[in-house]
DNA sequence: TATTGTTATACTCTATAACTATA
DNA sequence: TATAGTTATAGAGTATAACAATA
């Protein structure tokens, strides 16, 4: 039962149910060796490849914030540049064989390491937030930097 | 009226809303001119002062990690070391005046414009997210990053 | 001229390991 | 010996501004 003065209002949910989020996501990542920038940039890799640009829109990043990520990233191995074949300027950044099996490998221990936290709630209750933050995250347009579910690569 | 394609499990809800979340924190602590992390530590700081141990348990982070930040939040002049009167090789970190009164900015204008995320909910909806969130919270043991409101300055 | 991406530069953030000083 | 905190070092993340190459 939750007493009176564990009420807690929207805005310190928020914000503490993304400390508690971010905490889970990033030791998720270090025990793949991964930094949570990093794995994050995979977990959007996993259903395609993407622009330099589109990817600084979706990761909320300064261009070059990005380039120095993807080379860091590139460097372990788990992306790669290819040329863009729609803009001779562009590239396009995508997952090697070895990021598509680590992103998988990371991508679904995240998922149950973050399934476990609202363990004390009941099946419904879990829905209902489901579909409640379900309708924010629609509202504000934040981008698919985690994907419902694990995409099948076609 | 959400759609199905639009349905979202509780794990990516989770994932993507503390996305969201960061972002906005983010952006509110830049245009204070503070970093994500010196927000933080400066609304951790608004109810009471904490020795270095304590601040490390309640932020995760080491201890190496947490000197540097205070040095720079104490160069900034918005935070400042005194000795602890209960240890003599302890300090405690408490907010300058100046800290507190940015403190106390940041933190209304932050909660601000989360409370503006979830517009899209009705109030019950937003007591439910408040309620289910809020035991997520207990049951995980989040610190108190984040307070429910604006502590009072004994 | 506008766009795509990289370089140069300067900080901040973070961790590990080694250290100091005091229980 | 154990604890509180700092220093040394190394790397990652980020932004702004200036640049290159191509539309």
């Amino acid at each position: 039962m939750t007493k009176a003065e564990d009420a807690i209002g929207v805005v310190a949910a928020l914000v503490r149910t993304a400390f508690l989020v971010n905490a889970v996501y990033a030791e998720s990542a270090r025990e793949f060796g991964l930094t949570p920038q990093q794995g994050q940039l995979l977990c959007v890799l996993m259903p395609r490849s993407y622009a330099m640009g589109e990817l600084s829109t979706i990761l909320g990043l300064a261009k070059s914030s990005l380039t120095g990520l993807v080379d860091r990233t590139e460097r372990n191995g788990l992306v790669r540049r290819d040329p863009d074949p729609r803009d001779p300027r562009g590239i396009t950044v995508a997952l090697t064989p070895r990021g598509a099996e680590l992103a998988d490998r990371f991508y679904t221990e995240t998922c149950r390491r973050v399934d476990v936290l609202p363990a004390g709630l009941t099946g419904q209750e879990r829905d209902t937030v489901a579909r409640l933050l379900g309708r924010v995250i629609h509202d504000n347009e934040v981008p698919v930097v985690f994907a419902e579910s694990p995409p099948d690569h076609p």
